[in-house]
DNA sequence: TTGCATCCGGTACCTAGGTACAGGCTTACC
DNA sequence: GGTAAGCCTGTACCTAGGTACCGGATGCAA
């Protein structure tokens, strides 16, 4: 491999700081490198993609613990092969993004009409109900 | 008013821990309530709006502080009035909600793909290029 | 008026997700 | 082959968002 990346470079390319790689490889979020002679971290290129997908999923909202889920390393198949789970757990995630799709959704329709209406204040609009803010429509929450 | 709730009332009709609220209360999330004679706190039934309003926002992605810009305790009026920035705050929540809600729909696609595609390993679709996830679209990030 | 569940303020602690040293090797470049 | 930049492990610390505990005061019901 001629691209090989060392921390410092990867870490740079993914705009994070360098010791929060090291941080990832202890959560199983980031596979542990090869490494030079003298036991410097070589990275391969792929490394770079998966950096996008951890900082892309946490920026979503997943926890780290969510996102080694999603990401997981260890099963590797392509095609079939008795089942990793990951299907399953793709099929939940998937609905959970959507629900948080719908609720921002919901979010987002508040505040346009909030803007609508020339609201001042969320607060007041939300408790004195002078204004049509769906908000009331939104708990139901567990979550954490 | 006849409809008052002590701290505790309160705390598990909005599903939170009864701290939770002084917390909040020092945040300047939650407005101080009026007092009974001997100190303890006499919640309006608004502030349970108020509450599912911060947990809903809060479980979207956003941190405390964010909610409580939104919330915001102190400006209070509907007609105009100068502008106490709500206006222009809504507005760039507004456009941070469509951004979340379109890179939440990438991800949403991503998956899709993925289950159609029968993969196992969202890690090697992504790193061998051998089915079409679009996660390489994702970056650009910034957030935190 | 006694008793027990609550609440009070204050401070300490907890988890998640990082970030920052400290002290010592490696690598790269001249 | 010397030297600075960069990396190594390990441990300590930081912020956000809560939670828990303490000793003492309150509220309300029998």
């Amino acid at each position: 491999m001629s691209t090989a990346l060392r921390s410092g470079e990867l870490a740079a390319a993914a705009g994070v700081n360098p010791q929060t790689l090291r941080y990832y490889e202890r959560r199983g979020l980031l596979a542990e490198p090869d490494r030079s002679p003298g036991g410097h971290r070589l990275y391969p290129a792929e490394a770079l993609t998966i950096l996008r997908i951890i900082k892309t999923a946490q920026r979503l909202g997943f926890t780290l613990d969510e996102v080694a889920e999603l990401v997981d390393l260890g099963g590797h198949r392509h095609g079939r092969h008795p089942d990793t789970g990951l299907q399953r757990r793709a099929a939940t995630k998937l609905a959970e993004i959507e629900a948080k799709i719908a609720d921002l959704r919901v979010i987002a329709t508040s505040l346009r009409t909030a803007i609508d209406a020339g609201c001042d204040d969320l607060t007041a609009c939300a408790t004195s109900s002078c204004c049509p803010l769906p908000f009331a429509d939104l708990d139901r929450g567990d979550h954490h």
